[in-house]
RNA sequence: GGGCGUAUAGCUCAGUUGGUUAGAGCGCACGGUUCACAUCCGUGAGGUCACAGGUUCAAGUCCUGUUACGCCCA
C-alpha cells in the first residue's frame, strides 16, 4: 500500500483517508485471530456480531454496535490476545419473506401463485443477491471482524444447529405442540411470539353495551373496548363482592345479535371500579377472558378468521372487516336501543413490531418451547456471576423478565425460514424430530408415506443458537474448542429478552456453558430532539452520506463518546462535525511533528519510537507524565467498559495538551535548531497517542502512524501502549507555567495589548526560580514576552507604579506596560481577585475551625485546607501590596 | 398496576470508591493572517447540580419522599 507520501495533505480528508486502508487489513490477514506463538496460552477475546437483518439497510444502530465492538475488538488484539469477532447476517423470516412479496405484487403475484417451492428459490435469489451488503456496510465503518467465518442464518451449518437444538429439546420434552391463545398478525397471517407484540396507546371509547338478562326485566351493562367481540362472548363476569350485582350471579343473559343464553359468572379478576364493573368474556379473543374461560370452563367461540374478518359465528355481520364488524354491532346495539353510552378512553394495543397491523389474539395449534426448566438455569447464572450486565441494571430487568417467564411461540406460518423439523407417518400416526433435512421413511413402520411440518420455526430461535453455530456446532469444530465460550455480547438494550437471554439458556442447555461473560447494552441512537430515527418522521441520519462528508472515524467516535452504557443518546451533524474536526486536529498535529522529525534521525525499536531519557527539559518530561496519565487512565477505563470516557480523555489529551501546549512549547526549539530531542519525543507521544486513539478511529490513526516513524506493519499489530510512573516535579512545574502563561495572556487582553506584540515582563518565582528559569524560553514564546526582556528571580515582586500583574500560584508576574497601563482597570482586577482569595480563605477556614472536620477528617484532607488558607493569604498579601503602591 | 432510567451552563452531555473554586463540546461575546491546523488560536461571560427532607466533619455524588419526562413489563 502507499502510504509513505512524503508531505501529508493540508486539510485532512476523510474520503481519502478512508478508501482502501480496509482491504489491505483484510487481505493481510490482520482480522483474524493471530495464532503466534506471542498469544499462545493468553485467552482469546471473542465477540460474536449481532447479525443484521440481510435485507436491511445501513442505520446508525449499526454504527453504534460496530464502533463499541470495533473497540473492544481491536483494543483486545493490542493487548496481544487472539481476538475473534463473527461476522454474519440474519435471514429476518417475517422481514425476510415481505421484502420479496413485495416484488412479485409489483409483478400481480402472491407466493401461492408461485408455490412453496418457486417462492423459495425466488427469496433464495435475492437473498444471495443482497447478502454481500452485509461486508460492504461493515468495510465503510471499519469493522475489523473475520470475514473467512462470516456466517448466514439459513446456511447449512446454522441449520443444522437448529435441527439439532430442536430435537434435542422435543426430545426432552421441552418443546411441545398446543392449542393455546397466541398472538395472531392478520397482515403476516402468522402467530408471533410475546415478544414481537408492541403496544401503543390508542385513543378509542369505551362502548357501554346492555345485555338482557334472561327472565327478568333487568339488562346487565357491560364496558368494551372492542363491541364486536361480542360476538363470541360466551359469559357475563362480575366480581362476586359487588353488591350491585349479587343477585344475578347465575342468572343467563341473552347475548344479542346471536341470541345465544350466556351466563353470570362471579371471578375475583373483575374490577369493581372498572368501566360498570362487569364485563364481558370472549375467551377465545383475549387474553383475560382466556383465564377466565379456562376456570369456569366456558366454551371457546373463535369469531374471527385468519384475515380478521368476522366469520360464521357472526351470522349476519360474517365477512366484515374487523373495524366495520365493530361499527355494524354499535349501530345494531343502538337499534336494538342497547347502546347506552360512548366514552372516550384510550388504552394500549399490540401491534406487529414488524409490520405496524393490529394483533388479534386468537386460539391456535402451535409449537411451543416449554421455558421453566431452560430459564431456571439462565437466571441462575446471571446470579452467581457467570453472566454479568454493563451497566449491573440490566441484571435486574433480566433476572424479572426470566423470574415471569412464559412459554415460546416458536412456529411460524411462513415459508421463509427454517423448516420444523417435524415428521408425521400418515400410516401409523408416529410423529418424530429430526436432525436430518430429509427423511424419507418412518422410523416406526417403515413406511415412506410421511410429512413435514409446514410451518418454520421463529428466526429467533437461529439467532438464539448464533454463538455455537457461527463456531460450528454441533460439530465438535476446532474453533468451537477453542472460542466457546465467548466474551462480550454487545448489543442494543431492547433485545435483551428476545435474544440475549435466548442464547444464555441455549448455551447453557446445549454446551452446559454460558455463551459470554459479559452482556454489554447500548441504548437508542436519537436525533437531537430526542425523537426516535425514522423514515416516516424525515429525521434519519444516513451513516453513509455522514460517512462521506465526515468519515466514519468521525461518525463512531462520536456515537461512542456521546453515549453512555445503556442510556439513550442524541445525535447531531453538529457532533459529528466536531469529531471531524479533531481528526484533523490530530492530522495537522502530526503533520507538525513530521516537519520537525525530519529533520532528525529517530530512535527505533521493536515497539517503535524509542522513549527518550537524557537530556529531556520540564515540557519534554511534563507530556510525557501527562502521556503516562492518559494512557494509565484510558487503560482503566476500557478494562471496566467506560469506552466513551476513554476516547474523550485520549482526545482532551491530544488536543488540549499535546497540541495546545507540548507542540507550541517545542516550536522554541525547532526555531532555534535545536530539535533532536524534541523530535524524538514528539515522535514517541504521537505515536503512543494514535495507538490509543486506533480502537476508536481505526482509519485516520492507521494512516498517521504508517506516516510516522514507526515499527511493524500496521497500527492494528501494535502494542496497546504501557504507562511509565508519573514525574509529579514535572507536572508540578510545568502547570505552574501554563497557570502563569494564562494570567499573563488575561491580563494582556484586559489591557488591551495587541495580540502580536512583545512585552517586558519580570517573573516573582520564590522557590520554583530555577525551574521556571530553565523553561524561560517557553515561557517568553507562550506568553509572547520579548526574551531580552524576561526576567526570573526569586526577589519578592517589587511594586512599581505604572505596572501590571499577573498572578499563578505564589508566582507573580510584573509587566511594565508602560503606555498601555490603565491604573483603574488594574485596580478593579486587582481587587476582584482579592475578593476571590478572600472567599477562598473563608471557606478554607470555616473548614478549620469546624472542629469536627479537623477531628475526623483524613489527615491528608485536612492538610490540603491548611495549604489553602496558606496560599490564600500569601494571595491576599501580594495583592494588598500591589493595591498599596497603586494608592 | 409492577419495575427501570433520566433531570448538572442557552443546547447536547461528562462527572463510579463523598473531599480544594462542578467540567467539556456546541452556541454566545471580544480579539487574532505568530511559518501544523480558520475543520484554527487566545480571552471571557454563563450553573441555588429538578424539589423537599435526612445521613455525614463534608453531598452533584449516599438514603427517603415529591414532581416532570422517557422506557420496559403486565
Amino acid at each position: 500500500m502507499s502510504t509513505h507520501t512524503t508531505e501529508l495533505a493540508k486539510t485532512y480528508n476523510p474520503a481519502e483517508v478512508e478508501a482502501d486502508l480496509y482491504d489491505w487489513w483484510d487481505t493481510q490477514g490482520y482480522f483474524q485471530p493471530n495464532n503466534s506463538d506471542l498469544t499462545e496460552g493468553r485467552k482469546p477475546f471473542v465477540v460474536i456480531m449481532p447479525p443484521p437483518n440481510v435485507t436491511g439497510v445501513l442505520h446508525v444502530g449499526h454504527v453504534m454496535f460496530v464502533a463499541l465492538e470495533d473497540i473492544m475488538v481491536r483494543w483486545h488484539r493490542m493487548m496481544g490476545d487472539p481476538t475473534l469477532w463473527v461476522p454474519g447476517a440474519d435471514h429476518a423470516g417475517i422481514a425476510g419473506q415481505w421484502v420479496v412479496e413485495k416484488i412479485l405484487l409489483q409483478e400481480g403475484l402472491t407466493r401461492h401463485d408461485l408455490g412453496r417451492e418457486k417462492f423459495l428459490e425466488r427469496v433464495w435469489a435475492y437473498m444471495d443477491d443482497v447478502r454481500p451488503q452485509i461486508r460492504t456496510q461493515m468495510k465503510l465503518l471499519g469493522a475489523s471482524a473475520d470475514w473467512s467465518r462470516f456466517a448466514f442464518t439459513m446456511d447449512p451449518g446454522p441449520a443444522k444447529a437448529v435441527r439439532k437444538a430442536f430435537k434435542h429439546l422435543y426430545d426432552k420434552g421441552l418443546i411441545y405442540r398446543g392449542e393455546r391463545l397466541i398472538n395472531w398478525c392478520p397482515r403476516c397471517s402468522t402467530a408471533i411470539s410475546d415478544l414481537e407484540v408492541k403496544y401503543q396507546d390508542v385513543q378509542t371509547n369505551l362502548w357501554h353495551l346492555a345485555y338482557p338478562v334472561e327472565g327478568s326485566n333487568e339488562k346487565i351493562i357491560v364496558a368494551t373496548t372492542r363491541p364486536e367481540t361480542m360476538l363470541g362472548d360466551t359469559a357475563v363476569a362480575v366480581n362476586p363482592d359487588d353488591p350491585r350485582y349479587g343477585h344475578l350471579v347465575g342468572k343467563q343473559v341473552r347475548l344479542p345479535i346471536v341470541d345465544r343464553l350466556i351466563p353470570i359468572i362471579p371471578d375475583h379478576h373483575v374490577d369493581k371500579e372498572f368501566g360498570t364493573g362487569a364485563v364481558k368474556v370472549t375467551p377465545a379473543h383475549d387474553p383475560n377472558d382466556f383465564e377466565i374461560g379456562k376456570r369456569h370452563d366456558l366454551p371457546f367461540i373463535t369469531m374471527l378468521s385468519n384475515d380478521a374478518t368476522i366469520n360464521a359465528e357472526g351470522k349476519e355481520f360474517e365477512g366484515l372487516a374487523n373495524i366495520e364488524g365493530r361499527k355494524a354491532v354499535v349501530q345494531r346495539f343502538e337499534e336494538l336501543g342497547l347502546l347506552l353510552k360512548i366514552e372516550p378512553f384510550s388504552h394500549s394495543v399490540g401491534h406487529c413490531d414488524r409490520c405496524g397491523t393490529v394483533i388479534q389474539p386468537m386460539i391456535s395449534d402451535q409449537w411451543f418451547v416449554r421455558m421453566d426448566d431452560l430459564a431456571r438455569p439462565a437466571y441462575e447464572a446471571a446470579q452467581d456471576g457467570r453472566l454479568t450486565f454493563v451497566p449491573e441494571r440490566f441484571k435486574g430487568v433480566y433476572d424479572n423478565w426470566l423470574e415471569n417467564i412464559h412459554d415460546w411461540t416458536i412456529s411460524r406460518q411462513l415459508w421463509w425460514g427454517h423448516r420444523i423439523p417435524i415428521w408425521t407417518c400418515n400410516d401409523c400416526n408416529h410423529q418424530w424430530a429430526s436432525e436430518d433435512e430429509v427423511e424419507t421413511s418412518c422410523p416406526s413402520c417403515g413406511s415412506a408415506s410421511i410429512e413435514q411440518d409446514p410451518d418454520v420455526l421463529d428466526t429467533w430461535f437461529s439467532s438464539g443458537l448464533w454463538p455455537l453455530s457461527t463456531l460450528g456446532w454441533p460439530d465438535d469444530t476446532e474453533d468451537l474448542r477453542r472460542f466457546y465460550p465467548g466474551s462480550v455480547m454487545e448489543t442494543g438494550y431492547e433485545i435483551l429478552f428476545i435474544w440475549v437471554a435466548r442464547m444464555v439458556f441455549f448455551g447453557l442447555e446445549l454446551k452446559e456453558e454460558v455463551p459470554f461473560h459479559t452482556v454489554y447494552l447500548h441504548g437508542i441512537v436519537r436525533d437531537i430532539e430526542g425523537q426516535k430515527m425514522s423514515k416516516t418522521k424525515g429525521n434519519v441520519i444516513d451513516p453513509i452520506t455522514v460517512s462521506d462528508e465526515y468519515g466514519a472515524d468521525a461518525l463512531r467516535y462520536t456515537l461512542v463518546t456521546q453515549a453512555s452504557p445503556g442510556n439513550d443518546s442524541r445525535l447531531s451533524i453538529q457532533k459529528v462535525e466536531a469529531s471531524r474536526n479533531f481528526a484533523n486536529k490530530l492530522w495537522n498535529a502530526t503533520r507538525f511533528a513530521l516537519r520537525t522529525i525530519g529533520e532528525n534521525e529517530i530512535e527505533l525499536d521493536a515497539n517503535g519510537p524509542v522513549r527518550p531519557t537524557e537530556n529531556l527539559e520540564i515540557a519534554d518530561r511534563w507530556i510525557l507524565s501527562r502521556l503516562d496519565a492518559v494512557t494509565a487512565s484510558a487503560t482503566q477505563l476500557m478494562e471496566r467498559y467506560l469506552f466513551g470516557e476513554a476516547g474523550r480523555q485520549i482526545s482532551d489529551f491530544i488536543w488540549s495538551e499535546l497540541c495546545d501546549w507540548y507542540i507550541e512549547a517545542s516550536k522554541v526549539r525547532k526555531n532555534e535548531g535545536e530539535s533532536a530531542v524534541t523530535a524524538q519525543v514528539l515522535a514517541f507521544t504521537l505515536d503512543r497517542s494514535v495507538r490509543l486513539l486506533h480502537p476508536f478511529m481505526p482509519f485516520v490513526t492507521e494512516r498517521l502512524w504508517q506516516q510516522l516513524p514507526h515499527a511493524g506493519e500496521s497500527i492494528m499489530l501494535a502494542a496497546w501502549p504501557e504507562a511509565a510512573a508519573r514525574d509529579a516535579e514535572a507536572e508540578d512545574v510545568f502547570s505552574t507555567l501554563m497557570d502563569l502563561v494564562g494570567a499573563i495572556r488575561n491580563v494582556r487582553v484586559e489591557a488591551g495589548v495587541e495580540p502580536a506584540r512583545w512585552i517586558s515582563a519580570n517573573i516573582h518565582a520564590g522557590e520554583t526560580t530555577a525551574a521556571i528559569e530553565s523553561a524561560r524560553r517557553e515561557l517568553g514564546f507562550l506568553a509572547r514576552i520579548a526574551d531580552d526582556q524576561l526576567t526570573v528571580t526569586a526577589d519578592a515582586p517589587t511594586n512599581e507604579p505604572n505596572t501590571l500583574s499577573a498572578r499563578a500560584g505564589d508566582l507573580t508576574a510584573i509587566l511594565p506596560l508602560a503606555d498601555m497601563v490603565d491604573l483603574s482597570a488594574e485596580r478593579d482586577r486587582l481587587l476582584k481577585e482579592l475578593a476571590e482569595a478572600e472567599a477562598e480563605q473563608g471557606r478554607a477556614e470555616a473548614q478549620l475551625n469546624n472542629k469536627g472536620f479537623v477531628d475526623r477528617a483524613p489527615e491528608n484532607v485536612v492538610q490540603v485546607q491548611r495549604d489553602r488558607l496558606a496560599r490564600a493569604m500569601e494571595q491576599i498579601a501580594l495583592i494588598q501590596e500591589r493595591l498599596d503602591v497603586l494608592g
